[in-house]
DNA sequence: GGAAGAGTATATCGGTTCGATATAGCGGTG
DNA sequence: CACCGCTATATCGAACCGATATACTCTTCC
């Protein structure tokens, strides 16, 4: 689900297609490095749904080399005059950069798969959720951790039943997989007695 | 790339689909949670292109050389379905079961995957490459661990480039998986090691 | 000054995998 | 004997990847 990745991303500025991908991978190059066959369809396909909008943008911004396209905080105005812009002088405005923005649908269904909405298993949708469990309510955030715990856990559980007959390379690929995930559950541990401290500190000292 | 997993399965011994994925997530569950979405299609795809040939049903076994689809010591349940279905339904095989065995060219084919032909870089790859690694030469077991470690080392270099202005969740996650991606190369070297040792014992001692 | 190359940017194609779903024979149990 | 769960094969749509095509812009070097 990069969906989520993407809509995380625009919840904070617009961006386009290229440069998303470069934060994706500059930032969380190890979790989650996407390719533009994925990243291109998924814009399309979120703008579709009204996840988000695209604002054909041939802003003369500041051609810097880590010129952000992201416009001015006055957001309609903004993008007004890149409509406008646009309309008084046609051709130019390099090979029609798309800047999307997120929507209030968006919004919604980006609050929808950080929750845990299609729930896939897989470590990298959870890695990815975790990653913007900022947008998310200290509860969620804990039920989203000790659900990802319960689930490695019993994966684990269902591993130990049948370590059978394997020769020495597939053991121990199996046995270094198992023990990657003890250390997910322990890392883990230390994120839910964190968040868990968070949230009593919380509710017994509100005023600090 | 299942056809990997696939053919080194068959290397043991005829199977079909519904006992591949069976003995998939038994064995190697942690590392190749596959479905029938998948493993069929993978079949039909190995067939065409010659590396398997399917047998309708149950009975007739060992025409060809040495390839009989059950030996007597393993008690492993494909087995035990061979028997059963050969002794309950003599002449058709309940539903058209499709036995497959691998063929010389599904050997080569497998051979080539396994020294690292269409290399995909993920991890799940390697992994099912490094669980058939005994089917490998010592020096290209080494290649293989080398080849890998190398990357991974890679992979955290460019990491590390770039660790910015993340907030708590995302710093964590990005961290836990730089560490695990440290643990695997600690890991690699160890095994590395352990081959660098068998090849040294294997030139000087010849003889046991 | 202009050719070459690197970087920015969007898009499509074929192929693989996944999850869900359909179908159907079979064995055992209430 | 009707039902349930297991065995077994198969297909569908959607998602993702890697490769590839296209085209514009900026710098660099001769």
């Amino acid at each position: 689900m990069l969906d989520l990745a993407i809509l995380g991303l625009l919840e904070e500025r617009d961006l386009h297609g290229y440069e998303i991908r470069r934060q994706l991978r500059e930032h969380l190059g190890l979790l989650a490095n996407v390719s533009f066959g994925s990243i291109y369809p998924a814009l399309t396909r979120l703008e579709k749904s009204g996840a988000v909008v695209a604002t054909e943008g041939g802003g003369t911004e500041a051609p810097g080399p880590a010129a952000a396209p992201a416009p001015p905080t006055g957001s309609l105005s903004g993008e007004l005059a890149v409509l406008r812009s646009r309309r008084h002088s046609p051709a130019r405005a390099r090979r029609g950069k798309k800047v999307y923005r997120i929507t209030e649908t968006g919004r919604q269904l980006f609050a929808e798969l950080l929750a845990g909405g299609g729930a896939t298993d897989d470590a990298r949708s959870f890695g990815l959720r975790l990653a913007f469990a900022r947008h998310l309510a200290p509860q969620a955030r804990l039920a989203l951790l000790e659900r990802r715990r319960a689930l490695l856990v019993q994966r684990l559980g269902e591993a130990e039943e049948a370590r059978a007959d394997l020769d020495v390379y597939a053991r121990s690929v199996v046995q270094h997989t198992a023990d990657g995930i003890a250390r997910d559950i322990s890392w883990l541990d230390t994120l839910i007695a964190s968040e868990r401290d968070d949230l009593a500190t919380a509710g017994t000292e509100p005023v600090t």
